[in-house]
DNA sequence: TTGTAAGCGTTATCAA
DNA sequence: TTGATAACGCTTACAA
């Protein structure tokens, strides 16, 4: 165990008493100069350090919030996370992640069971009451409307990734709608006007907002939209081959995946019936993960801005923390920008 | 706010002393059967939650280990923190995630300037102090000796993915050495002779041991080794391109890379040329990354267990934190085998 | 300018 | 079987 120095002993080796000590390193003006340079020596010399747990127990605040994530290991969370940690770093803020690990534990089999969902965070909530944080990050794992705290439990909250249920907190999103829209709208600005999509989950909201999108964009540019060149896969490689099938047999030109495992299952179709990617078919990914810049050709994709979310999402609670009678922020969606990254799987139709 | 409930108030509430409370929630046996089911009930219908600080103030003991990561954007820490963090949930302990965010502030800038890392080390371990933790978990973002570690800093300590110079702390790594001898078992057996190797940088720990396996394989075999095909690369997709080029040019079969990156790059270069991967030229990989599986052909690698690495790391910490007279375990090295996966980029030599 | 004393929420000790 | 009391390390009124 390492060896531990409080500020009794502080105070005893200064010939001073522990109230001295103390308002000098909260840096009270209430002491003699000649004093605190003294017991300031002594501080630096024996490296001494508070006692966190003391501090926070009298102070009644422990200036650390908790950073519950849903997985750490989906491929959005870390970058959030980082970003919402830097923030708090230079808010002085302790950051404590709760991996909820909900992936991990049953893969996507806890969606629509709420029951394996609060089995792990109940306990996390109490974890929280007990250390006392001053606020809650919750970064979900996908988008969706998330609704799983008690109503007891009352602690300034951010959601990042999902969208709190009836308003109760603020919420950092993306904005899938522009997102489905700007990609329809450079796959016509290339002269595309048969496109296929290859959307996620039917009833997911990231779906629903980027279809939304993507009809906007055809309907201003008068082209016509037809439903049954839109199909629903499960977000898995799998799902981008079976549907990209049927979508080359409809005669698309291109082909726009909601998420960039997709259009690698797309690629793997297209390969496989001899078609060139980029030129016979066009192919649009959706998160920019790093594995779109590997695939041949790199694959056009729209950027998540991940770290972005976090910094935001950090940045709401520590405002809402710090600044207690701002409660009209509860209901407050921020909705965050993707951004295009052109790469080599679209080709302007002659 | 959230309202918080205390045992003074537990104990107001059933009519008995604080301490009947304490010992009644610490499961001691002297308490009389009556009033333990009268207070447990009042317990449960408050939702008593202990204060943790106040708890581990009294108790001596956090019951809380620090993770300490360099980067939480290096691809290999999410799995080992998850892992690791699940052995400690098993096992009752807190973990809190420290970042350093050593690639986020200065990418590769910081490997030789021990001043950066301790910059923001020391602060860390400030705070570890100052917290309380009854160890550290030291997750590297890649393998080297580390020695960062102030001599007055004594808590218990495991190093992961990184060595503990002059064996201070137990440490949990790959066995590199076999890793590079059963790809270049591998290759041998598919016919191939004439192997280039693109390494990664010259000092490199992993480079030396992964190059030691290697030549120790081509020696058993008898197959002659050349260290003009030996090419050391920086570990991203450009120095693959750049190499294979020169390897290409001196006949090789097969390339084997120390990272999916380079090989990535050791692709581009031979699409580039009209070569056919994996008939031409067969290639392999070092990690298992994500990106390695959406290679055309799928990639041929060897996958590092980190998981394994995480988990193991937390079982050496956590023993040695409630088994403190076994301090023999400080020059401990534990080495984890990686697991070849076989995919489509080698090619059996006729 | 400095020190005294009380209290934050627990739990361990000891007395009743 | 229960309860009073002190202590963990710190901060903060308030008194000196």
């Amino acid at each position: 165990m390492c060896t531990v120095i409080t500020v009794k002993e502080i105070a005893q080796m200064c010939n001073v008493s522990p109230s001295t000590v103390s308002n000098i390193l909260n840096g009270r003006p209430n002491v003699g100069e000649e004093t605190r340079q003294r017991v300031l020596e002594v501080i630096k010399e024996t490296g001494y350090q508070p006692n966190y747990f003391a501090q926070s127990m009298r102070k009644q605040s422990s200036k650390m919030i908790s950073i519950v994530v849903e997985d750490l290991g989906e491929f959005s969370t870390p970058p959030i996370v980082e970003a919402a940690m830097a923030y708090c770093d230079d808010m002085g803020y302790r950051a404590i992640l709760m991996n909820m690990r909900l992936y991990d534990k049953w893969q996507k089999d806890w969606y629509d069971d709420e029951d394996k969902v609060k089995s792990v965070l109940l306990p996390l909530i109490q974890e929280m009451q007990s250390i006392r944080v001053d606020g809650m990050l919750y970064i979900a794992g996908h988008c969706r409307h998330i609704d799983y705290f008690p109503k007891e439990f009352k602690l300034p909250g951010v959601i990042a990734y999902g969208i709190s249920e009836g308003g109760r907190y603020p919420s950092v999103v993306i904005d899938d709608e522009k997102g489905g829209y700007d990609i329809a709208r450079y796959l016509i600005e290339q002269g595309h006007t048969c496109i296929g999509v290859i959307a996620g989950s039917d009833n997911n909201l990231h779906t629903r907002s980027r279809l939304d999108g993507f009809c906007k964009a055809l309907q201003e540019r008068k082209v016509p939209y037809d439903p049954r060149l839109v199909r629903y896969g499960d977000w898995k490689r799998g799902s981008g081959y079976q549907e990209a099938a049927y979508l080359v047999e409809q005669g698309v030109t291109a082909i726009f995946c909601m998420n960039d495992s997709m259009a690698a299952g797309v690629y793997d179709y297209l390969r496989e019936k001899g078609l060139t990617i980029g030129q016979d078919i066009s192919v649009v990914g959706y998160d920019n993960k790093e594995l779109s810049k590997y695939l041949y050709p790199a694959l056009t994709t729209n950027e998540i801005p991940l770290r972005v979310i976090g910094q935001k999402a950090a940045e709401l609670l520590i405002d809402h923390i710090e600044d207690k009678e701002q409660e009209a922020t509860g209901g407050m969606l921020v909705k965050l920008p993707c951004e295009m990254r052109y790469r080599d799987s679209v080709d302007k139709l002659k």
